[in-house]
DNA sequence: CTGAAAGCGCTTACAG
DNA sequence: CTGAAAGCGCTTACAG
């Protein structure tokens, strides 16, 4: 106890939490005691007694492992800043048990709130285990933004026209889109501002030009096979995300064509492999760490004053790098290439 | 409190907690009165008033995300499956008070135990501090298994000489060698396999073929703009990780050569991006979901019948993908190629 | 501005 | 095999 060393009892307590109305000679002295004995207040007691765990949790389902490591990134550095800890957990999104599992985690833990990454952020039965049990949430890009929840997102739609429209700009006219699945929210909205910004140009929507993909390399590789067997093949290719635009390339490579000379590839997430590979890849920056950031933010918010809901869109930015370029003479009639030498 | 719907009292706890000498009878009666009440025993007060905290807390230093990423995964399935729930800390490897840092984070949250990945886990600072509050350690991979920490690796070195055989095997001879940064201890041992190999080849090393690395993607490109500038090159290149080993993927790409057909490229670590790029990379994988793991068991093991010291080495696997290939020949006279048109 | 009491919800010895 | 008591180390109202 700091108590013996300094003079007073649990005025430690008010000083370590910085409550007002402490005399300044007190408060001076008391700190002086807690710096020399190194004394530190266990969190356990404090979460006991108090009304606060100073435990946040962040709940993720591993495959978009690339998107939990920068969103992990951001919430456990402001987690340090204000003096509370950040507890992974990772959950599978179709287990049958999945409401379960969560109650008994948070109903043990007791974290003053949960940052929820997709697709767990669209899972009603963890929306509903959670609210039941009256844990603050934050939702990290959901789907729909409803029922009062806090979210933090990005403009999908946006980012996505902004891509179309670069690859319109740089002169491409059969511009192919490979899309996510179909459970995650981020799928539709991409795919629409793609299509958005097509017809806002005036150019038509070749279906065939538009696949079916899952946010994985293999997928983004199958749906690039296809692609570039047709006969009117396309001359650019936004995949809706990193992981997919990294298997289109590989095709693309794979089969001897020139990236960007033959195809123009973009991606979306600004994942880690982006700028590893060769062509570095254009894509979209999503401003993961600052959401997660932000969301913890929301969760640790000192008064109850803050409205339970809260909608936050934070700016993204379009990275241009090398995957991209003018569409090249006649490349759209350049069949042959697909079978030619690699090298000279 | 499960005590009025049950008939005992504080056996509950007995039950919970799996302890020897409870009725059947009144086991299963427990038992079913907490399923149906869905009561959960709270982990703060549990922490206060017992020994262990059920907190086992994991250390980084954030860039070696793609290290960290593979070893949180292990981490948080064993952690979940024991009842244990794993909180991430970053830490920056050179801030001047990381020993307060570490103090402070520790004393406050008494994990029951704390798993240090590189660079961190040879940072005597962090250790004495944590050794100092009597937290028990978990070192990932150190360079030195002293003071009677526990500690689980795999054995670089040896990895480090299946990967140079295996270049040798390919027919190669000029074999360039990329090194890690002097901090971390993996890149003395895995320059170590590389040397033993070729020297038991009866192979000469040519001080021209070492570079200097820092584990970086750009370490790597740069390490590749000096090779290749050589007046002879080397045919195949060992990257001492996987991010140095896609720098020189590039940079070769860029200047228009082939891989593997003019360049053989290996690396270490197995990391995400490895098979999303093309060629996928030869590489080693780490055993890091494992070593993780099994981490996590040391540290929560019921007994403290478990000598404080442990030394433990997982199996790693060579990947061999499209990034090697058997030497061509004379390509180390084609200097030429620097200078060819990627495209025919 | 500061202190004494009660209590958070469990586990740890200690009795029966 | 099971229970009653004490206490873990803080915070929360409540007095002064």
């Amino acid at each position: 106890m700091a108590r013996e060393a300094g003079v007073s009892i649990k005025t430690v307590s008010r000083v370590l939490n910085r409550e007002a109305g402490v005399h300044e000679h007190t408060r001076a002295q008391v700190l002086a005691v807690v710096e020399r004995l190194k004394y530190r207040p266990k969190l356990s007691a404090r979460s006991l007694a108090g009304a606060r765990s100073f435990l946040i949790g962040l709940l993720y389902y591993d495959p978009s492992a690339a998107f939990v490591g920068a969103a992990q990134k951001g919430a456990v550095v402001r987690c340090r800043e204000a003096g509370y800890h950040l507890v992974v957990e990772s959950i599978e999104d179709h287990a049958p048990d999945i409401d379960a599992q969560v109650d008994r985690m948070v109903s043990a833990l007791r974290p003053d709130g949960m940052i929820l990454t997709p697709p767990l952020c669209d899972n009603p039965r963890v929306l509903k285990a959670l609210t039941e049990r009256g844990t603050p949430v934050v939702l990290i890009s959901p789907g729909e933004h409803d029922a009062g929840l806090m979210t933090v997102r990005m403009d999908d739609v946006g980012a996505a026209e902004e891509v179309t429209r670069l690859l319109i700009r740089l002169g491409h006219e059969r511009i192919a889109f490979i899309r996510g699945p179909a459970d995650q929210a981020a799928s539709a909205l991409r795919q629409h501002g793609f299509e958005r910004a097509m017809k806002a140009q005036g150019l038509p929507i070749d279906p065939a030009l538009v696949c079916p993909g899952d946010f994985t390399f293999a997928s983004g590789a199958r749906a690039a096979r296809d692609l570039l067997a047709l006969r009117e093949r396309p001359t650019a290719v936004f995949a809706s995300n990193d992981d997919m635009a990294l298997g289109v390339m590989a095709e693309a490579l794979r089969l001897g064509l020139g990236v960007p000379a033959d195809l123009s590839i973009a991606g979306f997430d600004d994942s880690p492999g982006a700028a590893l590979v060769y062509p570095p890849l254009t894509t979209v920056r999503q401003p993961l760490e600052e959401m997660a950031r932000l969301a913890v933010d929301l969760l640790i918010t000192p008064g109850e004053q803050e409205p339970e809901s809260a909608d936050r869109v934070m700016a993204h930015r379009l990275v241009v790098r090398g995957s991209t370029a003018t569409r090249s003479r006649g490349a759209t009639r350049a069949q042959g290439a697909a079978n030619a030498m690699p090298q000279p």
